[in-house]
DNA sequence: ACGCTGATTAGACATCTGTCAAGATAGACG
DNA sequence: CGTCTATCTTGACAGATGTCTAATCAGCGT
């Protein structure tokens, strides 16, 4: 929920890092960013992620667990890594809970993984 | 190296996605991107990469081997992570061991997490 | 051929992770 | 209040992962 997300500590990955490329990455910022790409390293939560954020505005967790051949809990769960990795945020109104992406968190990633293309490789 | 590089097959993720933001993923789709997250989730192979994407050329193993509080086999498997992966490919030559950063399996994932700034999130 | 150095593989072990069943919690509605 | 639905938490367990030591492989020099 936004209350819970807010105790997690924002994530340091924010506007953290120039990209691989431009220079070793140190070890404390290789552990922070080593988080949010196990929060990634699984196919559902990747799945998970897509579908909250290709959708436009929330989407509700009813909505998400139809298209998985798997229990209630474990989509909590996987949604529960998603969070606490600060890349997705929730909230509940009424009895439905609704799921929105973290995009100032999810670009920074993005950003580090853009490396120039390459001769060789 | 490259002859093992060749054996494992070619990740399909080459130019295999659209954005997050453009269409929930497939599931095979996102096995194999987990696969390559994967690789990614953790410091010690994010460091890596780091040092052999941010080099010039290639990398000797022996120049990545000196920044880290881990033995030799440790680093290697790590290295065997990435290669597997198709983030890096290497070659042998003489005595050393030499990588370099598969850009074209790097820059899909760029563009996958590349997701518009939002306005809540 | 022999030993030396750099790097990988094999095997072992503790820890972490994904999944489920069962139970708990939050809110809606009589 | 009681019950129904949606979601989350807990506890358990099989399988994956990171690390090490010991052993192996590939080249270079003598």
């Amino acid at each position: 929920m936004s209350k819970q997300a807010e105790a997690v500590p924002a994530l340091p990955v924010a506007g953290c890092c120039a990209p691989l490329v431009a220079a070793p990455l140190a070890a404390e910022q290789a552990v922070d960013l080593a988080r949010a790409f196990k929060a990634l390293a699984d196919p559902v939560r990747l799945r998970l992620l897509s579908l909250i954020t290709s959708a436009e505005g929330e989407t509700c967790v009813c909505d998400l667990t139809a298209g998985f051949d798997l229990t209630g809990p474990t989509i909590s769960h996987h949604l529960k890594v998603l969070r606490e990795a600060g890349l997705v945020d929730s909230e509940r109104r009424g009895t439905w809970v609704f799921y929105w992406p973290r995009t100032a968190n999810l670009r920074p990633l993005a950003a580090l993984l853009d490396v120039p293309a390459r001769v060789r490789g």
